[in-house]
DNA sequence: ACCTGGCGGTGGTAAATTGCAAGCACTATG
DNA sequence: CATAGTGCTTGCAATTTACCACCGCCAGGT
C-alpha cells in the first residue's frame, strides 16, 4: 500500500479495500475523526487497541502517501499535527455504517456503543453537520461554527455512559 | 480472526474491522452478493482479482465459522452451495458507502463503477429491495418478489457499458 | 552548558500471512 | 474404464505484520 499503485481491479469496492483493508488505518483515522488527536504520541497513547510505534509511524506515513492525511512539516525533535484531507472527511459515512454493523452484529462495550448509536440516529444530516466541523478544524474553512459541536455531543454521551456504569 | 475471539476493544468500528479487515473477505462477500457466486470455483474463476484456491478456501471457512456464510453440507467430491446469513446481508449499506467512496477517490473502471453509482442514487430504498431479494434467494424468506430484480438491473448496467464501450 | 522530558520515530527479530503451483479424494458422465 | 468436474489441501518461498527496546532531536529550566 502506499502511495499511488496499481489497483488489483477497477472495481469501487475493491480499489477502497486496498486502501484500508488491514486492521490498523482506519483505526487511525477513526481516532483523528472521533477521538480529536492530531499528535503522534496522543494517537499512541490514546489508542483502545494499544498500536505499536512502529505500525503507527508506517500507518501516518502511508496515509500522508495516499492523501488521506497531511502532515505539517517541522524540524525533527517538534511535533508535527496531522490533519484530514477532504477524502478522509468522506469517510464518515463508510465509519457510519461499519459501526452499525458492529454494533448490531459483535459484541461491544455500552460506552463506545455510543457514538455509533447517536451517528446511526443522527442519519445523514449529522454526518454532514460533522464533516463540516471537521473542514473547520482541518482544512480551515470559514463556515459559520454551530454548538455544541457534533463530536462535543457524542463526547458528552461517551463520557456519561462511563461515569454512570 | 475466525470463530468467535475477544476483539481488541469494544468499539463497534473495530470490531467489525476485526471480521473483514483483510485483502479479501470483503471481495467473496461481495461475489457471492452482487455476482451471485455461489460454488468454490465459480467464486475463484469470476474473480476480479485473482484469488488463489487456498486463500478462498481459508477465507469461506472463516466466514462460515464466523457466522457470515452457511455451507451446505455435502458428500466429497460434490459441490456445495454457499449462502448468506443475515448479518452478511446486512452488509449492503457498507458495500454502498466503500463503493461511493471509492468512485470518488480512487481510478476505478468504467463498467465496474456503474454497479456503485445505482447503488448510491438509488439510495437506502434500493439497498432494502436488494437486500430482501437477497433474504429471498438465500434465506428462503416468502416474501413476493419483483421484477426485474435489483441486481438484474445493476447487472445489465454493467452489460450494457461493457458493450457499448 | 547541562540535564530532563516530550517529540516522532527506527531497528531487530519472530510470527503470521500471502501467493503460486501442484496434487488429492471423490463423484458424475460417457 | 477414462475423463472431466467437484471442493479443497499441501509445500514452500516471499512478503508483510507486529511487538519490544531503543534512538536522536529539540525546547525549557537552572
Amino acid at each position: 500500500m502506499g502511495e499511488a499503485y496499481e489497483p488489483r481491479s477497477g472495481c469501487p469496492i475493491n480499489a477502497t479495500i486496498e486502501m484500508f483493508g488491514d486492521r490498523w488505518s482506519l483505526l487511525v483515522l477513526r481516532d483523528i475523526i472521533f477521538g480529536d488527536r492530531r499528535y503522534f504520541r496522543e494517537l499512541q497513547a490514546g489508542s483502545e487497541e494499544g498500536i505499536a510505534s512502529n505500525i503507527l509511524a508506517d500507518r501516518l506515513k502511508r496515509l500522508v502517501e495516499s492523501g488521506l492525511l497531511t502532515r505539517e512539516d517541522t524540524r525533527p525533535g517538534q511535533r508535527a499535527r496531522y490533519s484530514l484531507t477532504e477524502p478522509a472527511i468522506q469517510l464518515v459515512p463508510v465509519f457510519a455504517q461499519l459501526g452499525s454493523w458492529g454494533l448490531r452484529h459483535r459484541p461491544t462495550s455500552r460506552a463506545l456503543r455510543l457514538r455509533a448509536e447517536l451517528l446511526e440516529q443522527g442519519g445523514p444530516a449529522l454526518w454532514h453537520e460533522f464533516m463540516d466541523e471537521l473542514r473547520r478544524e482541518h482544512l480551515g474553512s470559514e463556515s459559520p461554527a454551530r454548538s455544541p459541536s457534533v463530536r462535543e455531543r457524542l463526547n458528552a454521551a461517551y463520557l456519561a455512559a462511563t461515569n454512570s456504569s
